[in-house]
DNA sequence: TCTGGGGTCCTAGGACCC
DNA sequence: TCTGGGGTCCTAGGACCC
């Protein structure tokens, strides 16, 4: 018995990491494939994109062929199409990915009671407590990616591992549809050959600033003296050289807990430079915050905005509060006035943005010394009629004179 | 050549207080 | 007149993730 509570006491960690392949086109395939198309996206040279004529015009997921002929997410359509001259472009449609991403972990649910959703089509399970119940890691992993296939359509790939980055990292091998290990004695065979620029959180400045150091493998990195790294790169040199060998003691996170901030930003159709016209902007991003913030039943103590001029530079500001809001009129009040400080108006404008950050729940709202209860109370009860009527009517259903001018334009 | 949208965390520097 | 050191809070901007 002795033994044994040792043995539990020093039981090793797993953790399996779930990733569908290329998401968003698997599942708008999956979807089409369902409602009668006869063609299968994933097999063309087919991406979803944004939309062009907005400015959008960006990859958003591309399919095995275009990723073996060079595209990569992020990279406008013009690109993909000079290395794909066929392209087709589809829209992706977020309603259609929430029901797939939902299934998918309705389904991982019942090997854990720990499971992370880390991004709409990525989750971290904790599989250590489950391994007594389903048995071994790996033989669960190829169950998965196998049900996941057959019930829904889509591939995944499985990483397992002794930790979350090592699972993560270990999904992120060789693709689509396999199941990969990366345990902690595995580390120096599979990651230390790596490039440095394939390690988690490892993006493209701080890989240029390691191969500037001579720093060029994952391997070189984690040999590295954790001083050195730490003096040049500040807290973030020991979180790389941690996750370089395979060290991370982060826990699988499955209570949602609230924001931390919410914001929505848009790039124009054309460069804006007439204030009337962004203004009818930042009411719409406003507002659509506005809604979000409610719908969590949260206040903000902070709004901010940026700028993103057509040159591509970007300025921001942000204000702090000292009572707590989330009237749509309130945000915008505070946008609009942070935005009028912000803008050298000899500069046009691509594309605007309102956030609020500090956010707190309902018991913890903060009044200002001046702030007038009643008011508060009045003020969230017309925000509440208004809500009301937009939830039953639709959100077009209560609209400004600007707004309607700019439809008939 | 053309470059989305929604987040989190970190840091430097300034303001202010004791 | 010339001047310290620590602590906290805030802001702008940058890096990273999906």
């Amino acid at each position: 018995m002795l033994l044994y509570n040792w043995v539990m006491f020093m039981k090793e960690r797993y953790v399996i990491h779930v990733d569908v392949n290329n998401a968003f086109l698997s599942w708008t395939a999956v979807e089409m494939l369902k409602n009668g198309s006869k063609v299968d996206i994933r097999k063309k040279y087919a991406v979803i994109g944004g939309d062009e004529k907005a400015r959008r015009g960006i990859v958003l997921a591309k399919s095995m062929p275009c990723k073996s002929r060079g595209v990569v997410t992020g990279e406008s359509l013009y690109m993909a199409r000079k290395k794909c001259p066929n392209l087709e472009v589809y829209k992706g449609d977020y309603k259609v990915y929430k029901k797939y991403s939902d299934l998918m972990y309705k389904y991982l649910c019942q090997y854990s009671n720990i499971i992370e959703r880390y991004s709409v089509d990525e989750c971290f399970i904790e599989y250590t407590d489950s391994y007594k119940l389903f048995g071994n890691p790996v033989r669960l992993a190829y169950k998965i990616k196998e049900d996941i296939k057959k019930l829904y359509g889509f591939t995944v790939n499985v990483g397992v591992g002794n930790n979350k980055l090592c699972a993560k990292m270990a999904s992120d091998f060789k693709k689509p549809d396999m199941v990969h290990t990366l345990f902690m004695n595995e580390i120096k065979d599979k990651m230390w050959n790596l490039d440095v620029s394939e390690l988690f959180m490892i993006g493209k400045s701080s890989s240029k600033k390691l191969h500037e150091l001579d720093i060029k493998t994952i391997g070189d990195l984690a040999r590295s003296d954790i001083n050195f790294l730490t003096r040049y790169f500040k807290s973030y040199g020991k979180v790389m050289w941690e996750y370089a060998n395979g060290i991370d003691n982060s826990l699988v996170e499955y209570e949602i807990g609230d924001p931390k901030s919410i914001s929505n930003s848009t790039v124009l159709p054309y460069n804006y430079s007439k204030y009337e016209d962004i203004y009818v902007v930042l009411r719409e991003l406003s507002m659509s915050v506005g809604k979000r913030l409610r719908y969590k039943k949260l206040y903000a103590n902070n709004v901010s905005i940026w700028i993103k001029y057509s040159d591509f530079s970007k300025i921001s500001k942000q204000i702090s509060l000292d009572n707590s809001i989330s009237a749509d009129s309130d945000i915008l009040k505070y946008a609009s006035m942070l935005f009028k400080k912000t803008w050298d108006s000899d500069k046009t404008i691509r594309g605007l943005c309102v956030g609020v950050s500090n956010l707190k729940d309902n018991n913890n709202i903060q009044l200002s010394i001046f702030s007038d209860i009643k008011n508060i109370k009045k003020k969230d009860k017309l925000q509440e009629t208004l809500d009301n009527i937009r939830d039953k009517y639709g959100d077009s259903i209560i609209k400004y004179g600007d707004s309607k001018n700019k439809e008939k334009n």
